[in-house]
DNA sequence: TGGTTATATTCCTGTCAAGGAATACAGATC
DNA sequence: GATCTGTATTCCTTGACAGGAATATAACCA
């Protein structure tokens, strides 16, 4: 549920930014707006898309909202991410010679010759 | 900045879908076609996107062009994500518990290739 | 209460991407 | 060359999203 919105949230460049912002140190908005150098109605926006998402929280301090980040969603990405790692891994292993078209690599490759139609 | 075009690729549910299939094994465009319930020109573009973001390459096969993943992008993906996946092991740490949500055990399947969200 | 600060929301507009239909293109076979 | 298959591209329409300006809301303070 939360993927569709997690991909499409970190997918904007300003947001994968204020995500790294907040990877340093929680921040009132204010100082995200600063940060980024959009204004303070965009940066609310891109916020409210990373809380829809779960990347952050809020906490309220006085008038002041500050922003933390929640690792868990990333974690999710993490997840999806490791049966493509482990592919890769596979795929260094059998560097040496990777142009774009080596027919010879399905030597490696576990299973790729069920390609029948 | 094949960064941004990375994350925009994979923005797209269809695409990350598609990915799933090529994470099986290579495939022709009508084997993706029919696997995602696309139309033939729309798998294309995806499929263009996808090249363009270097998450996947050609080969010719006579009339076919069989499609086949490349791993590196997502090793950058892998990259980035590191940083957080730090904060999040911290975060397990200090944590120990916090669980009242759905326990993911799906976490270490990509998506369906049906396209669900 | 009124004013000030900090942030969120609404309205509007331009841009961009997705999907469908039709078409173009490339390779194979005859 | 004619034609068939498989795939890419173009054209068009529609919908989503980003950014700016103005405004609303909430918390604090005098």
């Amino acid at each position: 549920m939360s993927d569709a919105s997690l991909w499409s949230a970190l997918a904007d460049p300003h947001r994968r930014a204020i995500v790294a912002l907040l990877l340093e140190r929680p921040r009132p908005v204010g100082e995200i707006v600063e940060a980024c150098g959009l204004s303070q109605p965009s940066t609310s926006k891109h916020l409210k898309v990373l809380r829809e998402a779960g990347l952050v929280r809020v906490r309220q301090d006085a008038q002041r909202r500050v922003y933390a980040l929640d690792p868990a969603p990333i974690a999710e990405l993490d997840a999806w991410l490791a049966p493509y790692r482990e592919l890769w891994n596979r795929s260094l292993d059998a560097l040496g010679r990777r142009l774009d078209e080596t027919p010879d690599d399905t030597s490696h490759a576990p299973e790729e010759p069920t390609m029948k139609d």
